[in-house]
DNA sequence: TTGTCTGCAAACAGTTTGCACTCCG
DNA sequence: CGGAGTGCAAACTGTTTGCAGACAA
């Protein structure tokens, strides 16, 4: 169950590294995080790993279907299994969380703009950008959630798929 | 009509220089352009300006409230009047292009985010990927509307309102 | 004149690439 | 053993910053 990829990866010829589970292991174990948190991260474990594998590694797993990115605010994009990936994402200005919602919430307004528009979308592949729960009451009665001053930019996203 | 940005600029302690102007034209003109399409615009007429004051400046004309920005794909972002802010914006995953649509479709969605997960969100600052009614039509029955070989990437939005 | 703005160049962050060495298969 | 994969360093893109000179008010 665990090595299936495993075996996926060897018969499409590429070969399995100690540097590539630990990536996967890293994206799998912080959800959203940075190709170089997740450097961070592996290097927990091993201490020699370099960026450009990080990257390079990120490039393959998202070819085999493994992980996806999101552009996430004007930094970085962030990366997450892409198994659990039948949700949007809902990216807090505020605390700068990223929520994951059902993609149901979204499927009329999706259809809207097919209907109206022509518009063909699919709301996995970017993200909504506002203030969570907590945030947002923060935002009206000052001493709720909200972490920095004000809030932060923050843009948008994308997987691969 | 089109001089009271400039007294208001003035009035904010701020100079009017030539440069403003034509960045402020350049973004008029270009509609979603990036910073370096506009340093190129804003260069036909006056060759001299760098890329800095192109940044400098769209940060002024930002903070003015005259322009925001939405970032579309993994690149830069691009900049438009925020004047003709009341709408949302859809990018096209097939041609590249960015296509405006009012707000009120989103209505019922943003709604049902609030109302279902205290979420509040502005569907003015980010952007909506998928592919409009051309290229989505070319990619069922090939000989349609796609430009580039299969879609390019391209993320999400924010304007700093 | 004065202090804001500009151009320039250097610094930065994030990412990519070429190359020699490593080590999986 | 052979070639895919890695580490390293250098290059690249997009953006920011410090500074001296230029120019709007």
């Amino acid at each position: 169950m665990s090595t299936d990829w495993q075996s996926d990866l060897r018969k499409r010829g590429y070969r399995l590294t100690p540097q590539r589970q630990l990536v996967l292991e890293a994206v799998e174990r912080l959800e959203h995080a940075t190709p170089d948190e997740l450097l961070t991260e592996v290097r927990r474990t091993a201490g020699g790993v370099n960026v450009s594998t990080i990257y390079r590694t990120l490039d393959l797993l998202e070819e085999l279907g493994l992980v996806s990115h999101s552009h996430i605010g004007h930094g970085p994009p962030t990366y997450h299994l892409a198994e659990h990936h039948d949700h949007m994402h809902l990216m807090c200005r505020g605390c700068e969380e990223v929520l994951e919602a059902p993609l149901e919430l979204a499927e009329p307004f999706a259809e809207r703009l097919r209907a109206t528009l022509g518009f063909e979308t699919d709301m996995r592949h970017f993200a909504i950008f506002g203030h969570c729960a907590n945030c947002a009451a923060g935002r009206r009665a000052p001493g709720g959630g909200e972490s920095g001053a004000d809030g932060p930019e923050a843009d948008a996203a994308v997987g691969r798929s």
